[in-house]
DNA sequence: CGTTCATTTCGATATTTATCGAAATGATTG
DNA sequence: CAATCATTTCGATAAATATCGAAATGAACG
């Protein structure tokens, strides 16, 4: 992981409708959720949704997969574990600081 | 952490020079850096760094200090632990998945 | 193999965001 | 208390992003 992607990524995140529906597919785990499913439970137009999802994809941060008529999409629980631990690298200049931060130490070393 | 505050601080946090400021100041931890330190080492000027640092105070990522002539801004371990938490919250409904994603089941629960 | 249906693309518009020099601010220091 | 200096605000412009109906796509099913 490095900057040029965890921009797009965090950028992906960082809208209501997206954070909404990757939330939902995190959630749902690997079986992931059909795009109009996504629509009627978050109830936005199946294009809005689509424009989203498809961010959602070019970031890395879900999957997609045909079956029958519908796309499902899943959460990338790689590409999510990659993001957090870039941003937490080099916490602290690697000195402990896990009081401060449970966390902080998991992306160090 | 709920959605409200999450979209802002991965906003905050979805730009090239935030980003880099944001592991600037998670790399210096607790003691921080000051604003001009960081504008130099970014070489960006420093009312685009204004810019930028006002919208990682305002999502609540930095904290910021007076010490002398300067503005000390420092990451917030706390407020990066709750944001991470949020985005693997409820992972899997709860099943097992730690295989697949190491840090899932840090945020269930 | 034509129909159906879920999903995506298109297009036009509105909104938000990034940039940075110049000027203002305001706390500090001698 | 005047001068200095780091930082922030202002303002104007450019660029990226969000929205959603209508039309297009294309895989699947009978």
């Amino acid at each position: 992981m490095n900057a040029n992607q965890a921009i797009p990524a965090l950028g992906a995140l960082a809208q209501e409708h997206r954070l909404a529906t990757y939330r939902l597919l995190v959630q749902a785990g690997p079986d992931g959720l059909a795009a109009g499913t996504i629509a009627t439970r978050l109830a936005i137009p199946a294009s809005s949704l689509s424009f989203h999802l498809a961010q959602l994809a070019e970031a890395g941060l879900v999957s997609q997969r045909r079956a029958g008529r519908s796309v499902i999409y899943a959460a990338d629980f790689a590409a999510m574990n990659a993001l957090l631990g870039f941003l937490t690298e080099n916490c602290c200049a690697g000195e402990d600081c896990t009081a401060a931060a449970p966390l902080c130490q998991a992306g160090a070393d």
